[in-house]
DNA sequence: CACCAGGCAAGTA
DNA sequence: TACTTGCATGGT
């Protein structure tokens, strides 16, 4: 399995280019992406992180201040937009009350821990709290997310109803343990499942295809 | 027009 | 534990 998906990462790397992930300029911006980017196109995305700039509250003190109200107004292209305002809001109180609202601070405590109290906040499941880990507070975790499985069973190397640890392991269990690795790993998987692996496929080009094991 | 996109929580059995 | 459903905009 090492082999199998350093090969798969070596594929992906020459045929995108390093993609430097997260698409973010702030480790705050990204924990606000990580969530308005929950079973939404980033497009969409784009367009609320914008519209929080252009208010001029993407930060911390800025949500923290902001009616939930107002704030759902403005991340409205994102889709679920009362329920994610609602999420955004348990995010920054709990980063303001057990972190005193500083990222510097929170990212020095223990992986565990912090996974634990991530996946403990309204809103915060494991990809999410996975990818807030490793974008915004550089911790070595492996994010999975719906192009992994798709990807993963299309090769016929995971079955599509293991469970989210199950597949994290496979990953956390045969790369080395390495940030810049796992971000640029899950960023090619990503590029790679929104340009050849959606739902409708284009196999044939992927830069996985008639690789072992090929797609069906 | 129907379908889908980088999930999650709450409800049901 | 293992499903099902609501949440919502914008692009194809």
């Amino acid at each position: 399995m090492t082999i199998v998906l350093l090969k798969a990462y070596d594929r992906m790397l020459k045929h995108f280019g390093p993609r430097h992930w997260w698409p973010a300029e702030t480790p705050f911006e990204v924990i606000v992406g990580a969530i308005l980017t929950q079973n939404t196109a980033w497009i969409n995305v784009e367009k609320a992180i914008q519209n929080l700039k252009s208010a001029r509250v993407l930060s911390l003190k800025g949500l923290l201040e902001m009616p939930e109200k107002n704030l759902s107004i403005l991340i409205r292209p994102s889709g679920y937009f009362n329920l994610k305002a609602k999420r955004l809001k348990s995010m920054v109180h709990f980063i303001a009350e057990t972190y005193d609202g500083d990222l510097e601070k929170m990212s020095q405590a223990p992986l565990q821990i912090l996974r634990k109290q991530l996946l403990n906040v309204y809103g915060v499941g494991e990809e999410t709290a996975d990818s807030i880990l490793l974008y915004a507070l550089g911790k070595p975790i492996f994010v999975i997310d719906a192009y992994t499985r798709r990807i993963l069973s299309r090769h016929h190397l995971a079955e599509p109803n293991m469970t989210y640890a199950q597949i994290q392991h496979l990953f956390m269990e045969t790369l080395p343990t390495q940030v810049s690795l796992f971000r640029e790993y899950h960023a090619l998987i990503v590029e790679t499942g929104k340009t050849y692996c959606r739902r409708t496929p284009r196999c044939s080009e992927c830069p996985l295809f008639k690789w072992p094991p090929p797609p069906a």
